[in-house]
DNA sequence: AACAAGAATGTTATTTTGTAACATTCTTGT
DNA sequence: ACAAGAATGTTACAAAATAACATTCTTGTT
């Protein structure tokens, strides 16, 4: 996987519904692909994730689903992220308690994020310079790298500028 | 800061009351100097953080406080803890909302954890390269970092030679 | 179509983690 | 002694996550 970054979360005004539609079609793959089964409160609930511009807590998504009729209690919240999660279709920020799409699904990967402390936009980025000189780090001390937590916040952009504090809500 | 790895919380059978004086001591001076006062809770929290191998929580910690006639309600700890962090004097461990006594207080410096899946272990690494690396990445961004949360977790060496997993509890 | 097995979801209750808000007490400098 | 600010006590609550068990939905097989 080569670099990027994840700008649909930026203030951008990009058309988000395009990267939506994209990702839920390589979720349709994907789960084809693995016999997995994207059910409707997992195929809505990645929908809904994608549609918020910044990392959404359970218990948001859980709302957002009880109004289109969903179940209410939580297991179903927590049930479906989890599978989302395995599935490699989204992140969780753990340092916020929220979760995040990931546009690269197609390619198995570590999230590492670009927090803005102001606007709470999150931007995935891939660097495999780091991920190396990671699992080599934790060779040198005889340690067998599983996951990597990697979350840093700061200012973006638009919010150093002062644009307009973070862009569309 | 140069590298480091803080070996406290291995399984090795060094003595680890050593540690716990030294980051008192540090503790001591570090507050003298900024005009901070470690108060009774907020020194015993410290020890108690330091004398558990592996990270501690908020409520285990509250636990052990209560039972030596601190006051039992969660603000307490949380009070400590805030103090404790802000001071440098300890890590949280966001990826398992746990707490880990820092080596290193004297020395300002984001915390790199290792952490064992197996045996809850955490080393925290120090790494000059990857921060720097992590700033000017994010630079590049148009980014200005705040704050880096860096948790590894794996297998050490110990429980991937199956010691004794994980060694003392 | 009937059936069985496993996957997915529903339901209820509880645990774990963390804060808000306001009252009281302690510390320090005057 | 006094005032101001820091620290702690107290009560109540919010937020995040899971346990345990019942029910329903799918899918492949007979
Ligand atoms: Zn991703
Ligand atoms: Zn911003
Ligand atoms: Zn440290
Ligand atoms: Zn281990």
């Amino acid at each position: 996987m080569t670099e990027h970054s994840n700008d649909h979360t930026s203030q951008s005004e990009h058309n988000h519904s395009h990267c939506i539609e994209q990702a839920l079609e390589t979720a349709e793959s994907l789960c084809a692909e693995h016999g997995q089964r994207l059910t409707k409160v997992r195929r809505r609930a990645l929908e809904l994730i994608w549609q918020s511009h910044r990392p959404l807590g359970a218990y948001q998504l859980l709302a957002k689903l009880a109004e289109e009729g969903f179940n209410s209690a939580p297991p179903t919240v927590y049930r479906a992220l989890e599978f989302l999660l395995s599935a490699g279709l989204i992140h969780k920020v753990e340092s916020m308690n929220a979760y995040l799409g990931c546009a690269h699904a197609d390619k198995p990967h570590k999230g590492y994020f670009l927090i803005c402390d102001e606007c709470q936009n999150v931007m995935e980025f891939d660097y495999q310079d780091i991920h190396k000189i990671l699992i080599d780090k934790a060779a040198t001390q005889g340690f067998q790298l599983r996951s990597e937590t990697i979350e840093l916040t700061g200012l973006c952009s638009s919010c150093q500028n002062g644009d307009d504090e973070g862009g569309c809500k």
